[in-house]
DNA sequence: GGTGCGATTGCA
DNA sequence: GCAATCGCACCA
């Protein structure tokens, strides 16, 4: 069982590589989360969010090295989790070499029950993510991502990410990728 | 040690 | 339009 989860997961090559890339590839794959209790809930990514290196505004990292943003300067791979609004988490995936913090924000997916998570608060509340699969890693841990059902380009849309208007010019940026309807 | 606010959501 | 709710980044 986990042995056969294993082969589908993606490889350690998918994270390892610019995230505005990763963050594109990453729209129609299948995020998966085993349950305490053994169930797996999966659902397709439908919307996420770049964000990439110190230089950018929007992303944690741009203060650099923290207690909380220590994943980001990571090797790609691992869940990056944190709370907002002392209420919501949001799930990240850690992307890229070691040292250069980047991550792509886990923003909706068709939930395990086939309705969709639309928001990162209500992803992470679909698919039971809270802080303490922070620092998990998607090669290894009860979280990870398969194939799922590549999308082709004519069906992404970029838009500027949400929420980041203190970001200056880095707010702009088309760093979000929604797949079109 | 104190403070201001956020990569959001739900409800009035 | 705005309250909820708390960890954390920043200043002293």
């Amino acid at each position: 069982m986990v042995s056969g989860s294993r082969l589908r997961r993606l490889p350690a090559s998918f994270y390892r590589r610019p995230t505005l890339v990763v963050a594109r590839d990453l729209l129609g794959r299948t995020l998966c989360r085993t349950l305490p209790d053994g169930t797996v809930l999966r659902g397709n990514l439908v919307e996420v969010e770049a964000y990439d290196g110190p230089k950018d505004r929007a992303s944690h990292a741009f203060r650099g090295l923290t207690a909380r943003n220590r994943w980001m300067f990571e090797p790609g791979g691992l869940a990056y989790v944190y709370l907002v609004y002392g209420m919501h988490h949001c799930l990240n995936v850690v992307t890229g070499e070691a040292g250069y913090p980047a991550a792509v924000l886990l923003r909706g997916a068709t939930s395990p029950n086939g309705a969709s998570a639309s928001g990162p608060g209500r992803l992470t509340r679909a698919f039971d993510v809270d802080r303490r699969l922070d620092g998990t890693s998607f090669l290894s841990g009860p979280m990870w991502l398969e194939a799922g059902e590549p999308v082709p380009d004519r069906a992404v849309r970029r838009t500027r990410r949400i929420g980041v208007d203190y970001a200056g010019s880095w707010a702009s940026r088309h760093f979000r990728f929604v797949i079109a309807k």
